[in-house]
DNA sequence: CATATATTGTACACATGTGTACATTACTTG
DNA sequence: CAAGTAATGTACACATGTGTACAATATATG
């Protein structure tokens, strides 16, 4: 009941994720959005609230094509070390193409807004704790497996976050697939998530 | 000749640094900027000529501040690795304590500028590039102190820079010292920087 | 002390931005 | 098809922001 929305809802958080993940978040005005959008800020604050609760849909909608998302598609039964090696270097591909330069827009978010927005510091905050539980979890699968030993698993997911985090940051001025790469595999080896016999170049 | 300025130019980089630091670049106007320094736009405009060139200051500055200025100050004649797990440790305190969870100005730029805003995008990468190659004399240096071998000295480089990178921003949610350090120092250790008869906790 | 000059102050003319209130429009269901 | 309702459109009343032009004010040096 009532009059249709003149634009499509899905397709406009679409295209607001990817314009604060180009721009930053404070650097998208409701003015600016709307505009771009083509509605009136009117439409805007009726569909959407505020920034802030868009913004929050916006980074559900982003965990989806995010590098964080693909940890949690890893199939336990699989060989789990060598898949997470795998999307470790699927995001330095990802970095290295994107001629933007965009990096992750969780990460940059959580540059951006922790610390200094109440309201999202949390969601963001929430959002890196899961990864974190995730590689927890990914990692004691693998220690079942026997893939290898450990009794320091919440240092070496901590190891893990701060890994991923630093390439989606390199990834903005390091443009050569071979140096990130390299680089990022050199790390995963180091933690006994990489083996040589993977053979991933 | 002429008149003297009514606020000292140096305190006053030093207070603009301190409010990028906390709020960001793009969050700083020239309005509020002048405001917070008790002068008038038309004055900053005069003494600084424009936000751009005022922040390429300030970065300067920070750079006395910052995470990476304490790798320029080892002697490369002590322990080199040693020392840097010194300054990392040092790090993690400073993020850990860090109650406003602000991280690091140059690694928040860069998230922020870098691939939007053409005049700040190259002397933010370059510094960081500066880094890099801090990093690559030291182990260079620490190789030959036969205190490691290793004929892949820019590929640990980007690693030691990405775990920089990474706890940087993770200290923005990771409060708990012993978390932050103890999953640093494991990635130290996998890369052969630091050795447990160093003894950091 | 007069003058050159560096700095500051005031004012303009805009553009952008926020959030709300109320009228208007279109659609859907009874 | 009428009534209720969801969405849009228009307008207000501000606040913030930019950059410049020109006048006013101090001060150091000749």
């Amino acid at each position: 009941m009532g009059r249709n929305k003149a634009f499509n809802r899905d397709q406009a958080v679409d295209t607001v994720m990817h314009l604060i993940w180009s721009q930053g978040y404070q650097n998208c005005s409701v003015k600016a959005v709307s505009e771009m959008l083509g509605i009136t800020r009117s439409s805007f604050y009726h569909s959407f609230g505020s920034m802030e609760s868009l913004f929050i849909e916006v980074l559900k909608r982003y965990y989806v094509h995010s590098p964080f998302c693909a940890f949690d598609q890893i199939n336990e039964q699989s060989d789990i070390l060598k898949e997470i090696c795998t999307v470790f270097q699927n995001i330095c591909v990802a970095r290295v193409t994107d001629k933007e330069a965009k990096g992750c827009l969780m990460i940059n978010s959580i540059i951006e807004l922790v610390g200094s927005n109440d309201i999202l510091s949390p969601p963001l905050s929430s959002s890196v704790d899961a990864v974190l539980t995730r590689f927890k979890r990914l990692l004691n699968a693998a220690n079942m497996q026997g893939n290898f030993s450990d009794n320091d698993i919440d240092q070496k997911a901590l190891a893990l976050l701060n890994l991923l985090i630093g390439i989606n940051v390199s990834g903005k001025f390091i443009k050569d697939y071979e140096q990130l790469w390299s680089s990022t595999r050199l790390s995963l080896q180091s933690l006994g998530v990489y083996n040589t016999d993977y053979n991933m170049t």
